[in-house]
DNA sequence: CGGACTATTGAGACTCCTCAACTAACGTGG
DNA sequence: CCACGTTAGTTGAGGAGTCTCAATAGTCCG
């Protein structure tokens, strides 16, 4: 038995509960901003419904995409009680919004539910590191295949070859750290060769899930 | 007050004395193998002297450096039961290492231990989008410069202006996913630009401090 | 219909990667 | 003690890929 659960672990009916008893649920417009970065953290909040980004803007002046947030996904975690990242919906929107406060006191009650905490946890530190090998790669394609693979991950319950990409190609370009030409090159490089295919800008399909599987093989 | 704590906690005499009482003190010689990838999780590690490599096979047959391990540093989490890195000694280390049963029990009965597991996997988060962020820049350059940033801030107690580099330039040319030719080159840059300078292969002493900010300004 | 935003495509400059030769340091065994 | 092999690191030349700059479509909305 692994110390911390493994992917995406879920609450029992129980704990969901008592997190939802402090939450409240609130929407977000696309473009709406959740929270700044640097400004002081007073909630914490797990996305329910709809599509975020985390974003960052460098001293370079530059906006990095730091991850994208989607349902069941946590985020507000702070660094010297200032959030690092601004974290901005993509689509219409919901999410827990959860205070501080009680939360702490809750986990410090409650050992199971803090075990879930950390679990998440962990998740999202795979994640991140998946993401750095995503990074390592230097061909751009090869990239965008590693990205889509990560999303591919994340929705694997819904419809595998199925992909939704809420987000503008600027943002995948931010994500992967290249620019939006050459995004919009991989695309049209993958549509050509026949491994995936667009129904509208925002949902991919894979076509040739083996060849997506070749491209991105490390991830 | 922030949901957890900051960067590098420090256990209580207490708790440190109690996770003390479950491990068991291990040394590594240079090049020796704490685990490998894909074996079943059994112990936690937590590092307490040298300096140690986390890398995974990929698999299109390279090898990438995921992190470097350092005094302070807790690491073997494992995903599915079985460890996701390899971890190799690089100079002779000191570990404890924590069998995983007592631990996950002396978990779930101490909630502030387990608040601060959860401190240390945010700080490791963190570190991780750093290091992406790293792998963002295009130049070699600007990777490297980053790099030893992170590396002072991580020594940051110690010699602010000395930087113990204990792996080779084919480990740091691995993690910052570049060739081992491009860091030589970008260190040889460095140095032609007075910006750093070197006693020794493995021990770097920074001279110019704001042109390094400058090249690393993101990080 | 205009305007802003998003996305695509093209041409040249720049940087890194690949391949290769070479130097330096180190430890081993004769 | 020295020759040798191994490993680590440096430097050079050419090719590949992305970035920059720029122009052109497509799309949504007021």
């Amino acid at each position: 038995m692994p110390l911390v659960a493994d992917s995406r672990p879920a609450l029992t009916p129980r704990q969901r509960q008592e997190i939802v008893s402090l939450a409240t649920e609130v929407t977000y417009a696309p473009r709406a901003i959740v929270y700044r970065e640097r400004t002081p953290e007073a909630f914490l909040f797990v996305c329910r419904e709809g599509a975020l980004k985390s974003f960052r803007e460098l001293v370079s002046g530059r906006r990095r995409v730091i991850t994208f947030r989607f349902p069941g996904d946590l985020f507000g975690l702070a660094e010297e009680g200032r959030y690092v990242n601004t974290v901005q919906a993509i689509t219409p929107t919901k999410c827990y919004r959860i205070p501080l406060e009680p939360l702490r006191a809750k986990l410090h009650q409650d050992t199971n539910l803090q075990f879930h905490v950390l679990t998440r946890l962990t998740h999202e530190l795979r994640e991140a590191q998946r993401r750095s090998i995503m990074l390592g790669h230097r061909s751009a394609t090869g990239r965008l295949a590693m990205f889509l693979k990560l999303l591919q991950r994340t929705f694997a319950l819904e419809r595998p070859e199925t992909i939704p990409l809420p987000m503008t190609r600027s943002d995948i370009a931010s994500f992967l750290s290249v620019t939006l030409e050459s995004v919009s090159r991989a695309t049209t490089r993958l549509v050509k060769a026949g491994v995936i295919a667009f129904r509208g800008p925002h949902e991919v399909r894979i076509v040739d899930q083996r060849r997506l599987d070749e491209l991105a093989a490390d991830v």
